[in-house]
RNA sequence: GGGCGCGUAGCUCAGCGGGAGAGCACUACGUUGACAUCGUAGGGGUCGCUGGUUCAAUCCCAGCCGCGCCCACCA
């Protein structure tokens, strides 16, 4: 027997390795079935599970059980992501307790630390995935640093290299002073912030009484000016240009150039350029061949001396900077250089000003555009088949709308900046030649020996410290987790995916990145389809993040309300197009409906409402039976169809809905009669249904719910050692939803439900049994009424329920149900004011519902225009409000009367 | 500046051309042998505003107001 309650922590801890040993997460590579395979977006090896992954993970759970349990061969592949930045910055933390840094260690022992580090806490979110039921196949678990892995983003690499897709070039990069190292553009974010606009007079070389004023919201890159420009059809400064200017503090002659880039409306109109510090400036330093001038180390503290570029004409500017500044931080510089303007009466003014600075998004420091050389990816390039596959559908965004976010990027994408200067990643296999030379191979033996072809002799190589973007090898993820490039069976069987489902935060990150290599390496698009889900926020709709304290902790509600509770909630939140607001009440909700399937079980338990072999839904005679067999395959449909269109919270709410309120409020309260009533034949067939239709539940829930429902199946039936989660699909062709039966148990239930809502107003008490009479009543209802008949006696709390011709006794509520009016003789308790009233009222509302199909009526153009059959059903409205009124006041007549 | 999305019951949200829905919260009653993590009944909404299309608009279109997110830029 069933125990009182459900204990998910206990069922689910012994569950969950059955299901892991019975090989049930396996793929089958030599099966015949057709695949279906799900690439797992890999979570940060050392990371920990957050609502984010839950509500991933989660949807790829329930569609993966859901279609292999459907007949397909399901690969949903796991795997870790080394997350080069974030893993490196755990570990350095962890130095940084002992009173060390990473360069202590050097290279070779520093990464030793890392896979340490790894191997200690690599576990977790694999241990985590397991706890909320993830269903992945981990026989194939991957990390994106393993052997094979790296094989592939090496071949990748180099092969990307002798197509000219990648290269090494000297630009402007987004710097990262305080992680040293390159980011690309999509790891800066903007944050907006309070700050000055310094307006800085420059005087005029050979006329030093006047001045040009420009305004700059970072003065210390003043240090590395070669230029001020104007815009050419700006009066105030055609004539100055083509002068030069002597640069305040370091005077060093710059010239006053025209470029459309000066925005007369900004500022002074002047504008000072940097082209070694600012990404505008950079272009239009090219474009008029300035010199570039560095002025900061890769700490953003000021230079002693400079690193110059020279301009397009070998102009090469002294590169010594004012011993003043040497050292100093970029703000402290800034606030020497401020001063020292002032002093010399050089400032003009400053204004508050609320402009955006550029952030690295992982360590939140003010990122610094500085000059370095980095490798590229020649996005545009790899970007044009990737656009035309979702163009021409070969690739589906869900919901489509975020097509439109992946084309305006992609359009506009810029080169991929792939070095970081990190220890922990792919290393980049370029090794350089004495004199600079570079090879790219995919092993240093390679390098040596296309070094040797190059200088005719063995040379000493050196590889590039360099390592990866983490996202180039989570760009290769859906084949290189396949065994790419090297031959193996996966790789045709399941590239490419069916779906990826991830959330729309890493549409650039990962989700083009992997369409743009997919398409290069494979000829073909990485997966059909792309889910986009919400993000999970907190219940005031925040964003989670440690620092506002609002995390919740998916681990913190499986422990206290089970797995499935939290699954069910996240299927049943995942609507298409908006974020989830989670809240403990809403997994709490959830945990109640696992408690209410679990005590429907028990119920059947205890009425022996076991599985028949070889039960047949259609050889059901009853009609309450036959009602909720219909119901069951209506559901049925109803979750297939949701799961085909990826309406998640669909399927989880049909579910709920036919659970709770079809199965548990209504069928098992009708069949209660039955099933301790005197035709055994009667109890016998809808103990049978009954079971089927719980065992019909526990399939049809068991990809969402997976742990209670094969907890329950185990414990309901003899399954002689089988799994829920290995069972076939249910297949309801061969029933056909009996609709009589469907419109017969739906006027029991109205029926019943009237005399609940008429004793509670007239608030008989629930332990008074009194009688309904119907007058009136067709044929159809008499004979309705007589096979019901015990079920409405148990169900409304009657003595008797009866049809009547005579007049009915004085003091009876009264209440219209199609063509009978129902009499619940009250002559002790009624208060005629009080029934009166009731009636009123519903006339009142009755009349309105007339009133608004008269006005459509009465419009010819309705009548004339609207389809026939949408007329028809307004007429036929019109007919039943009309007669239900008609008894409804011959009722109110009689209360009057009375 | 460009793009996307959202404003429906107190709260969180489904629905999206012809009868306003759910869960939670609230009110009243209730332990009838599955379940109080429950049952029964009930109250509560000019579906943001203004126009337009249509026989018909919560639903489609436009504008406006409010809110959120993404991208770009701001000397």
């Amino acid at each position: 027997m069933l125990d009182k309650t459900y204990s998910p922590s206990e069922v689910e801890a012994r569950t969950y390795p059955t299901w892991e040993q019975s090989g049930a997460f396996a793929s089958n590579t030599t099966s015949n079935a057709q695949p279906f395979c799900v690439m797992m977006p890999p979570p940060n090896v050392t990371g920990s599970l957050h609502m984010g992954h839950a509500l991933n993970m989660t949807l790829q759970d329930v569609l993966t059980r859901y279609y292999r349990r459907s007949g397909r061969d399901a690969l949903w592949q796991p795997g870790t992501d080394h997350a080069g930045i974030a893993t490196q910055s755990v570990v350095e933390r962890q130095l940084a307790g002992e009173g060390k840094t990473r360069h202590d260690l050097g290279r070779d022992g520093f990464v030793a630390r890392v896979w340490d580090w790894k191997a200690e806490s690599g576990g977790t979110i694999t241990r985590q995935l397991r706890r909320l039921g993830a269903s992945p196949d981990w026989r194939r678990e991957r990390f994106t640093m393993d052997e094979g892995l790296s094989h592939a983003v090496r071949k990748v690499f180099v092969q990307l290299f002798k197509q000219g897709l990648i290269y090494k070039d000297k630009r402007l990069v987004n710097w990262d002073p305080r992680l040293h190292t390159a980011i690309s553009d999509l790891e800066v974010e903007q944050k907006e912030t309070k700050g000055h606009l310094w307006h800085l007079k420059y005087p005029l070389a050979d006329d030093p009484q006047r001045f040009i004023t420009v305004a700059t919201t970072r003065p210390e890159t003043m240090l590395g000016d070669t230029a001020v420009a104007v815009h050419p059809d700006d009066d105030r400064y055609r004539d100055l240009i083509g002068q030069d200017v002597l640069l305040p503090l370091v005077d060093r002659r710059i010239p006053i150039v025209a470029d459309d880039y000066a925005d007369p409306e900004q500022g002074s109109g002047a504008v000072k350029i940097t082209p070694a510090h600012d990404f505008n400036d950079f272009n239009v330093g090219k474009r008029h061949g300035l010199p570039m001038i560095n002025v900061m180390d890769r700490d953003a503290r000021i230079l002693a001396t400079a690193e110059v570029v020279p301009g397009g004409d070998g102009s090469e500017p002294d590169s010594a900077l004012p011993a003043a500044y040497a050292g100093l931080d970029r703000y402290e510089a800034r606030k020497r250089i401020i001063a020292d303007f002032a002093a010399q009466d050089l400032l003009e003014r400053i204004d508050d000003h609320l402009h955006t600075v550029p952030h690295g998004d992982r360590s939140g420091t003010a990122i610094e555009p500085w000059l370095t050389d980095q490798w590229y990816v020649d996005a545009e390039t790899l970007a044009q088949p990737a656009i035309r596959a979702v163009e021409e559908g070969r690739t589906v965004f869900v919901p489509r709308t975020w097509e439109n976010t992946y084309f305006e990027w992609m359009r506009n994408i810029e080169p991929w900046c792939i070095s970081r200067q990190l220890w922990w990643g792919h290393q980049i296999p370029a090794w350089y030649g004495p004199d600079g030379t570079v090879f790219v191979e995919q092993s240093e033996e390679e390098a040596q020996a296309a070094a040797k072809r190059h200088y005719g002799h063995d040379a000493a190589l050196t590889r590039d410290p360099d390592v990866l973007d983490t996202w180039f090898s989570s760009a290769l993820w859906p084949f290189s987790t396949l065994g790419w490039p090297d031959p193996a069976p996966e790789v045709d069987r399941y590239y490419p995916g069916d779906v990826l489902i991830t959330a729309h935060d890493i549409i650039f990150f990962w989700v083009a990145r992997m369409m743009m290599m997919g398409l290069h390496f494979m000829g073909e698009v990485p997966f059909r389809t792309v889910y986009m889900h919400a993000l999970v926020r907190d219940e005031k709709g925040q964003k989670m993040s440690k620092s506002k304290g609002n995390i919740i902790d998916p681990l913190g509600l499986i422990d206290r309300y089970g797995a499935d509770a939290l699954r069910m909630t996240l299927t049943a939140m995942a609507a298409q197009g908006r974020d989830i607001k989670l809240s403990d009440q809403r997994v709490e909700g959830y945990r109640n409906f696992a408690t209410k399937l679990w005590n429907a079980a028990r119920y059947c338990q205890m009425n022996d409402c076991r599985p028949v072999d070889g039960f047949d839904p259609t050889a059901c005679r009853l009609t309450v039976n036959r009602w909720i067999i219909g119901a069951v395959i209506d559901t049925a449909a109803k979750v297939e169809q949701a799961f085909a269109q990826y309406r998640f919270n669909e399927a989880a709410g049909a579910l709920y809905q036919f659970t709770w309120a079809q199965f548990c409020d209504w069928y098992l309260e009708f069949t209660k009669p039955i099933l301790t009533g005197s035709d055994d034949a009667a109890a016998a067939e809808t103990r049978a249904c009954t079971a089927w239709v719980l065992d019909q539940i526990l399939h049809q829930l068991n990809p969402i719910m997976p742990f209670v429902t094969e907890e329950l199946w185990g414990a309901i039936g003899d399954r002689q050692g089988d799994l829920l989660i290995s069972r076939p699909w249910p297949d309801y062709a061969a029933v056909d939803p009996d609709r009589h039966a469907g419109d017969e148990m739906e006027w029991v239930v109205r029926l019943i439900g009237m005399v609940r809502a008429v004793r509670a107003e007239m608030n008989v008490p629930a332990s008074a049994r009194i009688e309904l009479l119907l007058r009136g009543a067709s044929d159809r209802t008499a004979d309705r009424l007589s096979r019901h008949h015990d079920l409405i006696v148990h169900l409304a709390r009657l003595t008797d329920a009866r049809i009547i011709d005579a007049p009915a006794p004085k003091g009876s509520a009264q209440a219209v149900l199609d063509d009978a009016t129902l009499f619940l003789p009250l002559a002790e308790v009624i208060d005629l004011d009080q029934e009166r009233e009731r009636l009123e009222r519903e006339i009142g509302k009755l009349d309105g519902e007339i009133a608004k199909i008269d006005k459509k009526l009465a419009n010819p153009q309705f009548v004339e225009k609207a389809p026939e059959e949408v007329v028809a059903e307004q007429r036929d409205r019109r007919a039943d409000y009309l007669s239900t009124r008609e008894k409804v006041a011959a009722a109110l007549a009689r209360v009057s009367a009375g």
